[in-house]
RNA sequence: GCCGAGGUAGCUCAGUCGGUAGAGCACUAGACUGAAAAUCUGGGUGUCGGCGGUCCGAUUCCGUCCCUCGGCA
């Protein structure tokens, strides 16, 4: 039984993954499978720059518009649905090619999480309900694994309390089950292609992307999506963009400094997706979006060619 | 024109009883195993508005000029 095969079309926000994925699709008659933790959410389409109907239409995409605004997901989650779905067209000999920003999620896709437990949301409310109380979870976590403790900081809240939420589910500490999964499953044939741009390309094409997704309705999107009934605190409306546009509708701030706050947000963003692919994605092969030509060769030999093993 | 407040990092501001200055944000580099558009870590990038005076030494005190914001005319 050999491994399917998955192409990983990735690169920091604006830099024109999107574009290059259908052109490249539509060449190899390939499918997309969403890899944007927010494309995965009904109605957030215009500040997630989500692919519209057309092209939706000339190449299936998948995991997209597949949660309601307030559905859990995490990495876990995305695994579970992605896997299948490039083993099915490992065996319809379609070319899967996994297309998002999100590189944890694709990291997870490619190197897997360790199948320790999940999320606990009372566990969790728990340790929110005591750090409210000024209970100081660091302290705790070096009491119950140094081995964690010492590898995090204390103010890192997220890693902290999925330390503890470890300890307490399974009794063993999340070191141990990192050390033995060590990122090391392999479950596809794997080539990455990063899409990226020279900083000044990228500081206009930010500027004019973030003008337009205000231009072209954002606002309007997210007062419908207040209007269906969502809370504004549920967690896709902490995203760039939706996060600033609420504060805009609140009256909190003004739209231009909606725009000027999103575009910034946005800019940092970029480069900590970039920072991601440096240490996280070392075999990755980084192009130019105009280097389709070349991106799409490639991964024609990819997909055509023998297994390795 | 007069009175008052102010002019310090890219921005908002703190501070220096005279010994060339620091926070947040921005910026930059990095980390990342079920929140990842999240979370976190390191790094200070500066004619302290201009000119002159006093002083061993002025961003700080004095004088003067310029600019900004209020109030009164």
């Amino acid at each position: 039984m050999t491994r399917p095969p998955l192409a990983i079309l990735t690169g920091p926000t604006g830099a024109g993954k999107s574009d290059l994925a259908l052109a490249a699709a539509l060449a190899l008659g390939g499918e997309i499978i969403n890899a944007d933790s927010l494309a995965l959410y009904r109605g957030f389409d215009i500040g997630t720059a989500k692919p519209g109907p057309e092209d939706r239409a000339r190449v299936p995409h998948h995991l997209i518009d597949v949660l309601d605004p307030d559905q859990d997901f995490d990495a876990a989650a995305y695994l579970r649905a992605a896997r299948p779905l490039v083993e099915r067209l490992g065996r319809e000999g379609r070319p899967a090619l996994a297309v998002g920003g999100t590189g944890f999620y694709l990291r997870s896709l490619t190197a897997g999480l360790f199948e320790g437990p999940g999320r606990d949301e009372a566990f969790r409310a728990r340790l929110a309900g005591e750090a409210s109380a000024g209970v100081d979870l660091y302290a705790r976590l070096a009491a119950l694994d140094p081995e964690t403790a010492a590898r995090l900081a204390p103010a890192d809240r997220v890693r902290i309390e999925r330390a503890l939420e470890v300890l307490h589910v399974s009794g063993r500490p999340i070191s141990q089950w990192q050390r033995e999964h060590a990122l090391a499953e392999r479950p596809f044939r794997t080539l990455s292609v990063i899409v990226d741009r020279p900083p000044e390309e990228m500081a206009g094409r930010l500027e004019r992307r973030t003008r337009l997704m205000f231009e072209r309705g954002l606002p309007a999107e997210v007062e419908g999506l207040l209007a269906a009934g969502w809370s504004p605190d549920l967690k896709p409306f902490g995203a760039i963009g939706y996060k600033e546009t609420v504060e805009y509708l609140r009256g909190r701030i003004s739209l231009a400094e909606a725009v000027d706050k999103t575009l910034t947000a946005t800019r940092r963003y970029a480069k900590r997706q970039r920072t991601w692919f440096r240490g996280q994605m070392p075999g990755a092969r980084w192009f130019h979006p105009d280097q389709a030509d070349e991106i799409v060769g490639l991964l024609r030999d990819f997909f055509g060619s023998a297994p390795a093993e």
